[in-house]
DNA sequence: AACGACGACAACCGCAAGAGT
DNA sequence: CACTCTTGCGGTTGTCGTCGT
């Protein structure tokens, strides 16, 4: 079967999406939502299957994607991660807020086997490649399925693996499941293992001497954010230099059934907060909604540029009809055009969009039921930016001083700034 | 400038599981 | 219980950009 019956019945697009079919998934998507994705590409006007638009949305164009590159923190926790739960992607993204499972697959076949092996470590056993026969791909057949199995108390960290006692391969599996789906309701006792969990990961990345990330100074008291609701996290949890991964790991330890607490911590854009707390506020009509997520708001003025770094970086210009991601101006024969120092330069439609994502502001349309069963694919809080906000001048200030944090830390400011 | 190698990433494919009938 | 449909997952392939020659 393979899901794709539906390929057979008419003669669709395959291949790279075009930016009009994005726009179409997206409008469609934004005013809808996905209901069932079978009748997605025939109500969007795609010539697509809806598994196609499914992983099109889930992998690219949903609104609460972190991209960029991934810090050493993350890829520590992928590692981790992976030693317990074993090729299950889908598993381990849960625990990376922004991230899917594709793109940690990605990285993990692109990446992070390769250094792996170079540290000597068999990426499919997390032994060491001298216990391995061979210590070619081979061995790590096994490590799809079986998940690790007997190899976490020497995989995960040596902090998990001196616990008393030292927790089953299940009990961690389970534990990570639940915090994943059930931040709010957890059982103390479990949260409280997650928390020790996750502390432990923290503290061992914090072993690691070549982390060219560094460590958010906590003396930098400013970048504290509010957890509200007065939820605790650990103090000896490091934070990244990489806000965006701070906000995973607040993110983390969140309650998230507060959506005031969520407002007054950070624009995290996790996937599990958004999904869980937050709704659009139905202040602007539908057909609307686009142009506001994307384009924010429409008065002000300004362009794209990308910098030295890379990073992009909102400077002027737009209509006021047309703000940031003027759809009915943006064909697929003409690439966006940003400003690069006072030259134009040719930008990736998907960094563009990205950018306009960061970018957006509050996507107000209340989702207009054309199914039974509706499952909103956009309700992220953006109305949670504002608070946020007023501290990114003044953390962008002090840190313009320093370079010790990403590209990603210095798009995602700048993508509030007009918010 | 042309070419190939390589890496990163996007997308496809096939399978399995769950829900509905 | 069998069947169909839908969704989700993981493996794999395809595409594109970059770099070195």
């Amino acid at each position: 079967m393979g899901g794709h019956s539906c390929c057979y019945k008419q003669k669709l697009r395959k291949g790279l999406w075009s930016p009009e079919e994005d726009e179409k998934l997206i409008k469609h998507i934004t005013k809808y939502g996905h209901g069932c994705w079978s009748s997605v590409p025939k109500q969007a006007g795609l010539q697509r299957c809806g598994k196609s638009c499914r992983l099109r949305w889930i992998n690219y164009l949903r609104p609460d994607l972190k991209r960029g590159t991934f810090s050493q923190q993350e890829e520590d926790l992928i590692i981790e991660l992976h030693a317990v739960l074993g090729n299950r992607w889908s598993k381990i993204a849960a625990h990376l807020p922004g991230r899917t499972d594709n793109e940690i697959k990605n990285l993990w076949n692109s990446c992070i086997k390769k250094k792996l092996r170079q540290r000597g470590i068999d990426p499919g056993t997390h032994k060491p490649l001298a216990e391995v026969d061979g210590g070619d791909d081979n061995t790590q057949s096994n490590s799809g399925k079986n998940s690790g199995t007997s190899d976490l108390q020497i995989l995960v960290t040596p902090q998990l693996a001196m616990q008393e006692p030292t927790p089953s391969v299940s009990a961690v599996e389970k534990s990570l499941d639940e915090s994943a789906t059930s931040k709010s309701s957890a059982a103390p006792t479990r949260e409280l293992f997650l928390d020790q969990f996750l502390a432990n990961h923290e503290s061992s990345s914090s072993c690691r001497s070549s982390n060219s990330m560094g460590y958010f100074p906590f003396s930098q008291a400013s970048f504290a954010p509010d957890y509200g609701g007065g939820r605790t996290t650990s103090s000896a949890l490091p934070i990244s230099s990489n806000p965006l991964l701070w906000f995973s790991q607040t993110s983390r330890h969140l309650d998230v059934t507060n959506g005031d607490a969520i407002s007054t911590v950070a624009p995290s854009l996790s996937s599990t907060i958004l999904s869980t707390s937050m709704v659009p506020a139905p202040s602007c009509a539908a057909d609307d909604a686009l142009t506001n997520w994307y384009g924010g708001d429409c008065n002000s003025s300004r362009r794209s540029s990308v910098e030295d770094s890379g990073r992009i970086v909102l400077q002027s210009t737009c209509s006021s009809d047309s703000c940031i991601f003027p759809w009915p101006d943006l064909t697929p024969d003409k690439d966006v055009q940003v400003q690069l120092g006072g030259e134009t330069e040719d930008l990736k439609w998907s960094e563009y969009l990205h950018g306009a994502f960061v970018a957006s502001a509050t996507p107000q349309a209340p989702i207009q039921p054309l199914y039974g069963d509706i499952k909103t694919g956009n309700q992220f809080p953006m109305n949670c930016f504002s608070t946020w906000h007023q501290n990114q001048q003044l953390q962008q200030q002090q840190l313009q001083a320093s370079d010790i944090y990403g590209k990603d830390f210095q798009s995602v400011p700048l993508g509030f700034e007009h918010i």
